[in-house]
DNA sequence: TATGAATGAGCATTCATTCAT
DNA sequence: CATGAATGAATGCTCATTCAT
C-alpha cells in the first residue's frame, strides 16, 4: 500500500510520518467543518508543518480531500468483519452484524462524519471525492446486504434475495439517519437503541414475510 | 410575522422583495454549498442585489444565515399537517402521516438538506443557528410522537405513551437517512419505496408489541 | 472617453482618481521590471492603495496590464502631430517629422519602454495585450509612412509609394533600436544623434532613389 | 574555458552535462519569459534536473542567469568573423559584414533576445549581468566599427575615424530595431530587407561624405 | 431604501532556497 | 554528484464588512 518494501531513510520515514499528520489533521478538521470552512493555514496549524509541505505532499486541496477520503475509505473498510466470522445462529448473527455496524459508527465517527459532510456540500463541485464516497457507500451496502441474504436464506428461502436488498438499505438508512442525528445533538440521541429498535424492525419484518409466504404456500 | 397588516408603500415592498431574494439566495446557495462555502458576492450575484443592499438588510453573514433558517423553519412547520386533519382509521392514519412526511421532503428539498447542511458543518461555530435547528427537529418529533400515540393507543393502551418516543425517533431516523441518501445517490434512492418500507416495519413492530401485551397479561 | 458627461460626485471622482494612480504606478514599474516582476504588492505600495482596491477596479493583473497598455497607447497617439501641421517646404517637414518622433520618445519614454518589454516578456502568454501593442505599432508605422509619401511624392513620382513603407520601417527600426541601446546605457547613446544620422540617410538614400530614377528616364 | 584539457571521469562528464541542460533551459526560458517569469521549478522540469541540482550549480538565481549570460556571450563573441575574414574590395566587405551581423541575428536570436529582455528589465535591479551584456555591446561595436573604418579608409581618409563610430553604433540601432521588430511581429517584419536597406543607407552616407570631404578641398 | 467604492485580513498556491542523505 | 523533502515568505486574488452618498 503506501509503505515500502525496501527499508525507508530517516528522511524519508519522516515524509512518511508528515503525510499522516496531514491527512490526519485535513480529515479531522474537514469533517467538523466542511471543504470550504477549512483552510489550508488551519491544517497547516494543526498538523504542526508549514503550508508549503502540504503542498509538497499534495498538490491541491482537492486532491488532499481526495487523498484523506480514499485512505479512510481503505482503513475503513479493512475494519468491517467478513460473512465468514458470523456466529452461526441466525440470531446471533444478526446481532453480530448489528453490533459491528454500530460498533463502526462509534469508532470511526469522525470520518463516517466527513463522508456525509462532503457529499453533502460538494456534490456539484468535486465529481472525484463524491465518486469515492459513493463507490464506498455502495461496498458497504452490498456487504450488508450479502450477510442479510445469509441470514433471510434459512427462514425466506428464495424470495431472500429482494428482501436483502431492500433490508441493508432500510438498515443504512436508519444508521445514517441516527448517526446524524446523533451528530446534531448528542444529548437526546441514542445510538445503540437506535439499533435496538432497528434490529427488532427487522426480525418483526423478517417474521412477517415469512408468514406471508407461509399462508400463500398452504393455498 | 413577516406581512404587515397596514398598506406597504412602494418603497417598503420593494424592502421587502429584496429581502425576499436575498434570503431565497442565500438558502438556496448554502443549502448547495454550506455556509463557508457561500460568499457574499455569491448570494449577491445570484439575487442581482448588490452586496452593500444585504448588509442593509441583515447585519452579517452570521445574522443572514440565521434568518434564513427561522424563515425557513416557519414556513415549514406551517406546511404540516396537524392532527386534526388526520383520517379517523388507524391504518389511513399512519398512511397519511407517513405520506406528509415523505411529501415534506419533496416538496422542501432544498431546506431540509439546508437543516442538514449547516447542522453538520456549523455545530462548533455558530450556536445560534443550530439552537436553532435542533427546536425545528425536536417540534418536528414531538408532532410524530403525538400522532404515534393517537394511533397506537386503541392498540397499546397505556404502553402506548413509551412506544410513541422511540417510534417517532426512528421515523426521523429513516426519514434523515434516506433524504441523505436520496441527495448522495438520487438514482439508487426510492424515498418512496424506504417510506413504504418503515411503515411495514412500524406495522410489525406495533403488532409485535401488542402480542406482547396480550401474551403478558394471559399470564 | 474616460470621463463621464454629468457631474461626478466626490465619492466617484475619488474612484477615478484612485484608477489613474493604480494606473501610472503599474505603467511605472512593468515599464522598469517586466509583468512578471512586477508584483501586485509593489503596485499597491507605489499607488498608496491597498491590493483590494486594484481588484475592484481591474479584475486581475493580466486585464490591469491591458488596460495600462490601452490607455497609453490612445494618449500617445494622441501625442503625435497629424501630416496637416507640417511645414510645406520638403526639409522642413522631414525634420519636423523626425522632431516629432525623438521628441516622442524623450517625452514618453515610460510608456514606450513598457510596449517593448511587454512585446518581449510575453510574446506566447498575453495575446491580449500583445494585440494591442503590434496594432499601435503598426499605427504609428503607417503614420510615418503616410507623411514619407507626402514627402518623397515631389521628388519621386510614382516610386514615392514603394519607398515610403520602406523607409518608414526603417525610421521605426533605427528609433526603437536607439531607443533600446538609450535604455541599455544611457551615457553611451545619444538619442538625437541618432535621429540626425538617420535624417541624412533617409536624405541621402532619397536623393540616389532619385538619381536612378533620372537616369532610367534619360535613356 | 568550460572543457577541461585532461580526461573527465564519468561523474564529471555527467556534472558538465547537467550543467549545460540547466543553462541551455534557463538561457530559452529567460529569453522568452523573463527572468521573473522564469521559476526555478519551471528550469527543473525544462531540464529535467531537480531543483536541488540546479542550486548545487548555481548558488542562486542571479547567479545562474549570470553564468548564462557569460557563457552565451563568450560564444556568440567566438561566432562573430575578424577582420581577417573580409574581402579585400571594400563594397564585398560591407556585404560581408553586414551578412555576418544579420547571420548572427539569425543563428543566435534566443541569445540575443535574452540579452536584450534582461537588459531592459533588469536595469535598476541587477548590476551584474547587466555590466556583462553593456560589455558585450561595447565589444560588438567596437568590432564593427574597427570594420568601419578600415572600409571607410580609402575613401574618406582621416575623417573615417570619425564616421566610423556613428556608423558603427548607427548599424547597432537598425540591427536591434529590426530583431525586436521581427520578435514582435514576425510576419510584417524583413530582417534581410533591413539589413539590405541599411548598407543602401550606409553607401549612400559614405559617398555624400566623401563629396563633402571633396568639395571642402577644393574650395 | 439602497449602492458603488473601498479596505485589509485571509485565501490557495508558488516561490527561491536549504539540507540530510 | 545528485536529489527528495521541506520551509516560510511572497504571490495573485477573494473575502466579509464599511460607509459616504
Amino acid at each position: 500500500m503506501t509503505t515500502d518494501a525496501r527499508k525507508l531513510t530517516r528522511r524519508e520515514a519522516l515524509g512518511v510520518e508528515s503525510r499522516r499528520r496531514i491527512l490526519d489533521a485535513t480529515s479531522a478538521l474537514m469533517a467538523e467543518r466542511g471543504f470550504a470552512g477549512t483552510s489550508i493555514s488551519a491544517i497547516s496549524k494543526r498538523s504542526g508543518l508549514p503550508s508549503g509541505s502540504i503542498y509538497w505532499h499534495f498538490e491541491s486541496k482537492e486532491r488532499l480531500l481526495g487523498a484523506v477520503v480514499e485512505e479512510g475509505v481503505e482503513r475503513w473498510l479493512e475494519s468491517l468483519p467478513g460473512p465468514e466470522s458470523l456466529p452461526a445462529d441466525p440470531t446471533g448473527a444478526v446481532e453480530a452484524v448489528l453490533d459491528a455496524a454500530a460498533g463502526s459508527l462509534e469508532e470511526h465517527p469522525q470520518f463516517l462524519r466527513l463522508l456525509i459532510v462532503i457529499a453533502l456540500e460538494r456534490r456539484e463541485i468535486d465529481p472525484a471525492s463524491l465518486a469515492s464516497i459513493r463507490r464506498t457507500r455502495l461496498l458497504a451496502r452490498q456487504r450488508i446486504e450479502e450477510l442479510m441474504r445469509v441470514l433471510l436464506g434459512p427462514v425466506l428461502g428464495d424470495r431472500a434475495g429482494d428482501l436483502a436488498a431492500e433490508f441493508a438499505a432500510f438498515t443504512l438508512y436508519v444508521a445514517d439517519g441516527a448517526f446524524i442525528a446523533h451528530h446534531i445533538d448528542p444529548d437526546t440521541t441514542d445510538l445503540r437503541a437506535a439499533f435496538h429498535l432497528m434490529r427488532r424492525s427487522l426480525t418483526a419484518l423478517a417474521r412477517e414475510s415469512a408468514a406471508e409466504k407461509d399462508s400463500a404456500n398452504d393455498r
